[in-house]
RNA sequence: GGCCCGUUGGUCGAGUGGUUAAGACACCGGCCUUUCACGCCGGUAGCACGGGUUCGAAUCCCGUACGGGUCACCA
């Protein structure tokens, strides 16, 4: 039994629809379309204005919603209201290029994408390099690949371009210098000529005190006689905001509910640095609000960035967006992922090297923070974007575990085509030096049989070798467990009657194999575990292990003859 | 330390005042397989604590504890 979810019959009035997202809609309540000249097409900036009732699911950004046609039995509490419609949502990933795509930034990515894609919205990549000193070359280049490699797209950034670019903040430096041009005009902010050694003194000494380091607005009123010295002195200012008194800034997140911060908590922070570049909370707000971001979307280690971003919507007068912020990704500490964290692979770029399929990575960073409403763990891509709710994301961080990670992707490796298969692990048999390079036709067959053997229990590609090793030894070692299967008295009689029959054999493949053993069982009367693991370990030195003929056919004739005589030799004794 | 956020089994997590507190990973047991693996079935294990509110609280309120985030001319 399932809880019917919260249903308002609201009307509305509303902006043009897109077809585009109608068609996104559950197909299954889209029984009726409505006539499409009603409704107006995506990008049409006409206003139509009209009443009509919808069946809408209450989300926190009223966004989803479903036509109620005729018949439709209207439920308790109707609402009265004016929704803005899918189109309006933008969203926006704000990496800095200062390395590869890590875990936690993809999943703040990844849902970002879900969000615009299940609403129909757009979803925006912009490039935050205004730290020049951290920028690393081709960072910018890496997380677009690997975003592409999870499996998401964009609609504008860097590479393809848009209407709101330029994309990278670097090349819109002409803009934030405008706005904080418009703010020192208004009174709104100030030039700071304090040096870094005037600025740590002063918090060591706040905090010798015990007080809260903050700057103490100790240029806030310079008159232009001492701003002249200073310049005298060679000093370039940074421009810091005036931070209003006693103001509450309030916000209503969408995973945490109500949080509010004091201005008195903040100390007027730095808008511009000294080198002319925007600090990340003025560029992002100001940024934000050009390219017309509805959604912020973050890591919750941005909370206390909002009130600061806040202040400058303020300060421009300009609607601020709606703020949702994600719990965190932490190890085993729970603590946050840091980039020197060395108990966790942070990178999309290892998962991707080590042979994980990016639809395994995706849907296990979706399910990261976020739970759909069914029992079901396993989606497509199109399916989690059908099904995406940023309500449902979790208020409680997540420690990563590896473990179910290697468990899905393992689920789809099974589910997978060989040949993909055969992509993620032939290269690291390669480089591992267990295969050669320039394979001839009969050496790849043999590989793709022996891949194809341990597909169904692979957890990732570079396991292969792992698991294969077997193969590729000269000679085995047994150990405790295998040494306790060969001590049983049927052991001998068992290995030499399987050496017979398989000397006797005219072909040699997994079929004639099978027959083999069970001619041993014959002449052994022994059967089950006391015919298999004799044999099974004296070929492959293992308890555990891949199907017995196909494993022996794969070894070849003479090295299992070989290891058939080594065991026997070492029972001898 | 100030401010902010959080707390359901080892882990991910469902749950929005009445449930025998779902499901998944891991672990253990069984079945299947003449062995192994896959698969299937079952089991162990949880609402941080203390006060309220209520006929009734994992769920609402307050407090405590614990954990985390953040306090830059980084993003």
């Amino acid at each position: 039994m399932h809880r019917h979810p919260k249903w308002h019959l609201i009307s509305i009035k509303c902006a043009p629809i897109s077809l585009k997202f109608f068609k996104q809609m559950r197909p299954g309540s889209m029984s009726k379309q409505p006539p499409q000249k009603t409704w107006g097409l995506q990008g049409e900036k006409k206003e139509l204005r009209l009443r009509q009732s919808f069946f809408c699911k209450k989300t926190g950004n009223n966004r989803k919603m479903m036509i109620k046609y005729d018949g439709m039995k209207e439920r308790k509490s109707p609402k009265e209201g004016v929704i803005h419609m899918s189109t309006d949502i933008r969203v926006r990933y704000a990496p800095s290029p200062t390395g590869h795509l890590h875990i936690g930034n993809a999943r703040t990515a990844l849902f970002n994408y879900l969000f615009a894609r299940n609403a129909g919205g757009t979803f925006i990549i912009r490039i935050e390099d205004t730290d020049q000193k951290r920028n690393v070359e081709g960072g910018d280049k890496s997380q677009l690949k690997y975003l592409k490699w999870l499996g998401i797209d964009w609609d504008e950034s860097i590479d393809v371009g848009g209407e709101y670019g330029p994309y990278r903040q670097m090349e819109r430096l002409d803009i934030y210098q405008k706005y904080a041009k418009e703010l020192l005009e208004r009174g709104l902010a100030y030039k700071c000529y304090m040096t870094e050694e005037e600025l740590e003194k002063e918090r060591e000494e706040q905090r010798a005190r015990g007080e809260v380091p903050k700057y103490s607005g100790a240029h806030r009123n310079l008159t232009e006689e001492q701003r002249r010295q200073f310049e005298a002195e060679g000093r370039k200012p940074s421009i810091r905001i005036r931070v209003p008194d006693n103001k509450t800034y309030t916000f209503n997140d969408i995973v945490k509910g109500k949080i509010t911060f004091e201005s008195k908590d903040f100390g007027d922070w730095v808008i511009m640095k000294k080198d002319g570049t925007p600090t990340y909370n003025f560029a992002a707000a100001i940024d934000d609000h050009l390219m017309q971001i509805s959604h912020v979307l973050r890591g919750e280690d941005h909370i206390s960035n909002t009130p600061k971003q806040m202040m400058i919507y303020e300060a421009f007068g300009w609607d601020v967006p709606k703020f949702g912020h994600m719990t965190l990704i932490v190890n085993e500490e729970r603590k946050k992922l840091s980039k020197r964290d060395e108990s966790i692979i942070q990178f999309i770029e290892q998962y991707a090297d080590l042979g994980y399929l990016p639809e395994a990575l995706f849907n296990f960073i979706a399910l990261l923070g976020w739970s759909p409403v069914g029992e079901q763990e396993l989606f497509t891509r199109e399916e989690f974007i059908e099904i995406f709710d940023p309500n449902r994301l979790a208020t409680s961080p997540a420690v990563f575990d590896p473990n179910k990670l290697k468990w899905m992707n393992n689920q789809y490796i099974k589910a997978a085509d060989l040949d993909r298969i055969l992509d993620i692990t032939i290269p690291h048999l390669i480089k591992a030096g267990k295969l050669s390079e320039h394979m001839t036709e009969k050496e790849r067959k043999w590989a793709e049989d022996l891949v194809a053997l341990y597909q169904d229990q692979l957890s990732y590609g570079a396991e292969i070798v792992e698991l294969t090793k077997l193969f590729f030894k000269e000679e085995i070692e047994y150990d405790e467990e295998c040494m306790n299967v060969l001590s049983d008295e049927q052991v001998p009689d068992v290995l030499r009657t399987f050496r017979e029959k398989l000397e006797q054999l005219e072909t040699f493949n997994p079929d004639e194999i099978k027959a083999a053993i069970k001619a041993v069982q014959k002449d052994t009367k022994q059967r089950g575990k006391k015919l298999f693991m004799p044999i099974r370990v004296a070929t492959t030195g293992q308890t555990h292990g891949p199907e017995l003929p196909n494993a022996i056919y794969l070894l070849g004739r003479d090295k299992v003859i070989m290891r058939l005589n080594d065991a026997l030799n070492k029972l001898d004794r």
